[in-house]
RNA sequence: GCGCCCGUAGCUCAGCUGGAUAGAGCGCAGCCCUCCGGAGGCUGAGGUCAGAGGUUCGAAUCCGCUCGGGCGCACCA
């Protein structure tokens, strides 16, 4: 309808600009609005208002003359003037009910388009360190990035989901070292636990399991581990620098073994990350590793491209990559003094692996407080040679916990966090997911543990899941009562949804494809949720005032017919948003 | 100090590529079918859209400034 109606409006421009009252070389922007008051109509466009000024006139005048040369069409009955220039059109309603056959014929594809055209989108999402279980924090990204994923999917794109695994940097190394220091208090050792290892229980956990699988074979006598080490912090020292020095001891001592404990440590936290992901409906199609870029030498590869484009120089026994020339507020360093990879050495590699495999966007879903790390990797990829309006940077704000009004303060080093497995334990899975997803990104989010665990029913999503329930429950009714919807009947007769919540809910069905494309083109899952939030809110407005299961079976078939409609509607964006769709509650 | 995000009803937030009377949920005060599920609906109170300017037919929305809050400014990831 939409386009029927930019098409007119075009049409009726370009015969003012033939006959000489308009003269314009181009078309701005204008907008083709639906209207919150429908004493405006359906539909709004404020042509007059924007073409005003270049056209020397004033917008109602020029509005009357659009309105003129508007050519007519069966779908719309009346189009008038209003306002300071608006044109308010009005939609032949035989042409609003024509959203129920289509809903009816479309099932689950109501709503999907092909506005991506197949284009290849990667979007990266959550990657967050396999240092220990995923918290709460992560969990909005998880929710976010998912649903963006498959909103631009719904919309025709080709969507790779991906999970950047950094198992490759000192965090790592700080983890080994942690599990093999629990692991020798399990083989009886006491010792003092550096400040700045991880102290979650999992690792206590992971210790032991290494330790009931192969005993002491990593036991090391204890006064050699602690032997001539730096002070930690406690006693005056520096915890960055003792546990550098215990992670080198760890290697020293345990030689070719250290991979042994590194690599169980590992493997066990990504499954848990893994499981955890899956249960929460997130899934992706490859888990990158970040040490397979060292090992298969992209890294070296991607610097090397650097190089020949004359971006990397040498100072201070450091390799630099000169950024600066691109946009970023200073050089950085890709090659540490000590010889090693920077983070973000192998970050430069990874895009350039992206960039290869022949995406059309790159979607990067980082926690707001990487935002300063944007303009680096921007400066990255057209230092190799590519256009980085490719790549989409979105920020997920924190998400902050608190257990009514104490904030609960989270740190994975101190072991003292909400884990995401723990939230969705508490809340549901489809709470959780609704909650995170509620927002838009870019804000704050401060999630009550105390609010989303009350079962009170203050949680929105039963608003949006118990209207679908209810169509079920009537649905049932009907079975009790001994009918049954004749959906041919009911297809005769929309024209006797004449109520204003029956054209209401018309209105609001019809316009899901086009929330559901502006929330994925916009990367904004909160649309939708407002969305089936408006259309559930219809619903039940509707279900108070009328009464579907009438005597007069046309009209009974007609109703039965659009509040499948709004099921179906309801059920798809659900579905979009990976929250489930209870037939009873 | 510099950069990014944010400031809208008592609370939590929509609305932001400028548009018609600024919306919702929660909370608060009332009310609703002997009839499809009351996890629902209806009505009401509650706003200098942080502040003061600018741009224009029109600003919560755009621009610069002030104030307030969050985050970031590593040879960490």
């Amino acid at each position: 309808m939409k386009q029927t109606i930019d098409a007119l409006i075009l049409q009726a421009v370009e015969t003012l600009n033939i006959s000489g009252v308009l003269e314009l070389n181009t078309l701005p922007m204008i907008t083709i609005e639906r209207c919150r008051d429908p004493q405006h109509g359906d539909f709004a466009t404020n042509v007059a208002l924007i073409l005003a000024k270049p056209a020397k006139t004033n917008p109602r005048q020029l509005a009357e003359k659009i309105l003129a040369a508007l050519p007519a069409h069966k779908s719309i009955i009346k189009v008038e003037l209003a306002g300071p220039g608006f044109i308010n059109f009005f939609i032949n309603p035989d042409a609003q009910y024509a959203v129920i056959p289509k809903i009816h014929e479309l099932g689950r594809g109501f709503g999907l388009s092909r506005v991506g055209a197949g284009k290849k989108v990667q979007v990266e999402f959550v990657s967050a360190n396999p240092t220990g279980p995923l918290h709460v924090g992560h969990g909005r990204g998880a929710a976010y990035g998912s649903v963006v994923a498959d909103l631009l999917q719904a919309v025709g794109f080709e969507v790779h989901r991906e999970y950047y695994v950094n198992d490759a940097g000192r965090q790592m190394d700080i983890l080994a070292t942690s599990v093999w220091l629990r692991y020798l208090e399990e083989c009886g050792e006491v010792l003092p636990f550096p400040s700045n290892a991880y102290r979650g229980d999992y690792v206590r956990e992971i210790a032991g399991d290494i330790h009931k699988a192969s005993g002491d074979n990593y036991r090391r006598p204890i006064a050699t581990v602690l032997e001539n080490l730096p002070a930690d912090e406690p006693q005056g020292g520096d915890k960055e620098l003792y546990i550098d020095a215990l992670i080198d001891r760890a290697k020293t001592l345990l030689g070719s073994l250290y991979r042994d404990v590194f690599q169980t440590g590992l493997k066990t936290i990504l499954q848990d990350i893994e499981a955890d992901l899956s249960e929460f409906g997130v899934n992706y199609q490859l888990w990158f590793s970040e040490q397979q870029l060292m090992d298969d030498g992209s890294v070296e590869k991607a610097l090397n491209r650097l190089r020949e484009g004359g971006y990397l120089y040498e100072q201070d026994g450091a390799t630099w990559f000169a950024s600066s020339q691109l946009g970023d507020e200073k050089d950085r360093v890709v090659i540490r003094e000590n010889g090693q990879y920077t983070y973000f050495a192998s970050d430069i590699a990874y895009h350039h692996h992206k960039l290869e495999r022949g995406f059309d966007q790159i979607i990067d879903i980082w926690g707001a407080d990487h935002h300063g790390y944007i303009p680096r990797v921007r400066a990255a990829i057209r230092a190799l040679g590519a256009d980085d309006s490719k790549l989409t940077v979105l920020l997920v704000q924190f998400a902050s916990l608190y257990r009514g009004d104490e904030k609960v303060s989270m740190s994975t080093r101190s072991g003292e966090f909400v884990t995401l497995r723990q939230l969705r334990n508490e809340v549901g899975k489809d709470a959780a997911r609704f909650f995170y997803a509620i927002r838009r990104s870019e804000q704050h989010l401060d999630f009550d543990l105390k609010l989303a665990t009350s079962k009170t029913n203050e949680n929105p999503v039963f608003y949006v899941q118990y209207a679908h329930a209810r169509v079920c429950s009537v649905l049932r009714q009907l079975d009790e009562k001994g009918l049954a919807r004749n959906a041919q009947l009911g297809m005769e007769n929309l024209t006797s949804l004449i109520e204003e919540h029956e054209v209401a809910l018309l209105s609001t069905l019809s316009r899901y494809p086009e929330a559901l494309e502006k929330a994925a083109l916009q990367y904004e899952p909160h649309q939708l949720i407002h969305y089936l939030r408006d259309l559930a809110h219809e619903f039940h407005t509707y279900y108070n005032a009328h009464q579907f299961l009438v005597d007069d079976a046309p009209l009974r078939d007609a109703r039965l017919n659009l509040v499948c409609a709004v099921k179906q509607v309801l059920a798809n964006g659900l579905g979009l948003l990976a929250i489930s769709i209870p037939e009873t509650m």
